[in-house]
DNA sequence: CTAGGGTTAG
């Protein structure tokens, strides 16, 4: 009908192009992209509007440079063509471009001095918001006043968006919803209702923001009577309940009210997909998907990503295939797919053949490699980026720090401009995880002068460190810390703080510990087991494991670690074997080499050599470096010669560049007295090119580590020290200490030595 | 044809 009377008045100039012009607009907002660039193509006599028109719709369907290439080659530019692009750029998150093309006009309106504020507020730079903001021609629109109040509420900063608010000249029904919102973006529902309350005017706007308030805190009653009460809710009051009920694992609440609905759109029909797919009902989530008529790209990767999420990666993969205009996040959805099945080649075949990427996608790859252990190609990708955000460095942080690379992790560290609590905490654990305790501590001080303030995680990391060094007077201060700024009702920290303790012998505290925090996991029981270990409790550990078993918990594998070792050290030698049979029949765990080793120094202990051997050599798994090692140290303790030196042999297969190992070896032919023997071994040591390590200790004086490493006359205080420790040696002997000289065979010539 | 408040995918 409309087409006849368009062309009825064809006789009129320009109102054909006058509709066209409509009907591409109209295509762009619905989606139907191909349709509209039909008309534009047939199109014989087109004017500035058609240009604008047809860039529009393009932008608003994701493909935002062919907009440009439009805006480029457009005959006649006006002030709208200008913003029609910056608008494009706006919804399709380039900022930058954004703010390119509003420097370059040469006349602006108020239409692009309020797309810019909006862009930088989106962007989360709002204080170059502000500066546009203040530098506005026009202070009576509200408009520009209602984009800034907006872009203060997005970011969290609901007390700036009110000072707006409070002074603004003028102020029309979009403020009042605007300053809403800000309440209930915050969770400030309390605030909100109050201000609805006070509001002399509402549309089903502020209904709709209350009732999705409501559903942000999870008081889905509310949101339900609040929607009853709306005069004439519209299709987003609908999606809103619909979405929170699906979001909530409300699945048939959700069905009933999309089968409810008295008018449905794309977002609709996406939202209950979406609950499905949350729910893994993938089967009802592609019913819905083939019966829909207008699909637009969320659809598309709300399917891909439930494919994705049940790990039918096939399937995902054809539906990107069948995506006639595919985006950034259905690739990248894609990507992670193959991430997270560690097929790395396919990813980046997906990766190669994108067109646009965001920041996101390039993290979602680097984070693959990551993974993969494959940081070479990580960083090769890192390199190559052009704009990267602080999410990129820390996942090139982590990936080096899981690889042990801890020096490219630090380089890379101390590059980045700003460092965000996620950064620390890479490498903090970074170092910990491997063993560079003081480097970690020493990160943590760095942290605390640069004034961010530790979570839990840093918590966790640096009070690991200080169990591993047995910095108890450090772990003190950083438990006052966490006292103070309140993780003390952290599992995390907690565990982190008995097995501190623990391993600086102060059991004592460890226990208090455990007793103060609010709710154990298994984790804080086989701490503090370990701990009793630890410090040769051997009988509290097994009491504490009695009174875990009456509290209804389920000991694990560590738990019994901990349990056979403290029977270990405190030589209870039945209660110890009478548990691994516990543990294997009543629990069905399948012992370790961990627990095997135990086992094998129980015996060893109790000098029945020739069984440990004989459950060695029985045992299912595979005998690793800590069962000889176990019998090798039984074998010292007996001084039987016959089977240390088999130990020691096989614990060299294993460990062929363990110093320590050869040590073990040489001191046993010591003890017997066969100096060839040693000499041997330490022949063996050149062949094989074993470097002996630096010996090293530490001790804390005044809340400061010191290491020492031996056979380093370099620093400062050497011959201080050298003077001290001659002194303790002569004090020594007048107290009858006599240090094992049996041992003593390495260099009783190093020097200590103060590195820090 | 372009801007401010509300919904969906990431």
């Amino acid at each position: 009908m409309r087409i006849i009377q368009a062309l009825k008045s064809i006789g009129e100039s320009g109102s054909l192009v006058f509709y066209q012009n409509q009907k591409i607009t109209q295509l762009g907002k619905s989606g139907k992209i191909n349709e509209a660039i039909k008309i534009f193509e047939s199109m014989t006599s087109r004017n500035t509007v058609t240009w604008n028109s047809m860039i529009s719709a393009y932008a608003k369907n994701g493909r935002i440079n062919d907009a440009r290439n439009l805006f480029e080659q457009m005959p006649l530019r006006n002030l709208v063509s200008w913003n029609t692009m910056i608008s494009g750029y706006l919804h399709n998150d380039k900022v930058h471009e954004a703010a390119e093309l509003f420097e370059r006009m040469s006349r602006r309106d108020l239409f692009s001095w309020t797309l810019m504020i909006t862009c930088y507020t989106r962007n989360g730079e709002l204080e170059k918001a502000r500066i546009l903001f203040d530098q506005l021609p026009d202070k009576r629109s509200p408009v520009c006043w209602n984009a800034m109040i907006a872009g203060y509420a997005k970011n969290g900063r609901f007390e700036d968006a009110r000072r707006l608010f409070d002074k603004m000249p003028v102020r029309n029904l979009v403020s009042w919803n605007s300053m809403l919102a800000a309440y209930i973006q915050n969770e400030e529902m309390g605030l909100a209702l109050d201000f609805f309350d006070k509001m002399s005017e509402r549309d089903v706007v502020s209904w709709n923001l209350v009732i999705d308030g409501f559903m942000q805190i999870g008081d889905l009653d509310s949101a339900m009577q609040f929607f009853q009460r709306i005069p004439s809710p519209n299709v987003i009051s609908w999606v809103t309940m619909l979405s929170g009920f699906a979001r909530y694992s409300r699945i048939d609440e959700a069905r009933r009210i999309f089968d409810q609905m008295p008018m449905r759109n794309v977002v609709s029909w996406n939202a209950m997909i979406s609950g499905y797919v949350l729910n893994y009902q993938i089967d009802e989530a592609i019913i819905l998907f083939e019966q829909m008529t207008e699909k637009n790209a969320v659809s598309w990767t709300t399917m891909i990503n439930g494919y994705v999420r049940i790990g039918k990666l096939e399937k995902a993969r054809e539906l990107l295939n069948l995506m006639p205009y595919k985006n950034v996040a259905a690739q990248t959805a894609m990507i992670s797919g193959y991430i997270q099945t560690m097929q790395m080649e396919e990813a980046r075949q997906i990766f190669d053949e994108m067109d646009t990427r965001d920041i996101a996608c390039w993290n979602t790859m680097i984070a693959g490699y990551a993974q993969c252990g494959r940081m070479d190609e990580a960083n090769k990708l890192f390199k190559q980026m052009f704009r990267k955000n602080i999410i990129t460095w820390n996942t090139v942080i982590a990936g080096y720090a899981q690889g042990g690379e801890m020096n490219k992790a630090l380089r890379i560290f101390e590059k980045m401009e700003e460092k965000n609590i996620v950064s620390w905490n890479s490498l903090i654990s970074g170092f910990t995880q491997n063993g560079l305790y003081m480097d970690g501590l020493r990160h943590f001080v760095l942290m605390g002068r640069e004034g961010k303030k530790p979570d839990q995680s840093t918590f966790a990391s640096s009070l690991s460190a200080c169990a591993n060094l047995a910095a108890l007077q450090i772990g003190k201060q950083i438990h006052h810390l966490v006292v103070k700024i309140g993780y003390v009702n952290d599992l995390f920290v907690g565990n982190a703080l008995i097995t501190m303790y623990a391993k600086c012998g102060r059991i004592l505290s460890a226990e208090q510990v455990f007793n103060d925090i609010d709710n154990t996991d298994i984790i804080s029981w086989n701490s503090l087991i370990s701990g009793y270990a630890f410090n040769g409790y051997g009988k509290d550990a097994i009491q504490l494991f009695q009174e875990m078993l009456t509290e209804g918990l389920n000991p694990d594998q560590v738990t019994f670690v901990g349990l056979l070792s403290a029977c270990s050290h405190a030589g209870l030698i039945d209660e110890g074997l009478k548990l691994f049979k516990y543990m294997t029949e009543k629990y069905c765990i399948e012992p370790l080499a961990e627990h095997y080793a135990c086992i094998v120094d129980l015996l060893g202990r109790a000098g029945r050599l020739e069984e440990a051997y004989q459950l060695v050599m029985e045992m299912p798994i595979k005998a690793n470096a800590g069962t000889w090692g176990a019998l090798l140290g039984a074998c010292r303790l007996h001084k039987n010669l016959k089977l240390g030196k088999l130990a020691a042999e096989k614990l060299l297969e294993f460990e062929p560049y363990k110093t320590s190992n050869y040590v073990l070896l040489s001191n046993i032919h010591a003890e017997a007295g066969s100096w060839n023997e040693v000499e041997k071994v330490r022949m063996l040591m050149k062949e094989k090119g074993v470097e002996k390590q630096p010996g090293s200790s530490w001790i804390e004086i005044k809340n400061q580590v010191s290491v020492f490493v031996s056979d380093d006359s370099v620093l400062p205080r050497t011959v201080e020290i050298c003077e001290m420790l001659k002194a303790l040696m002569a004090q020594m002997r007048n107290v009858e200490y006599m240090p094992e000289l049996a041992l003593a065979y390495w260099n009783l010539d190093d020097l200590w030595h103060c590195v820090k």
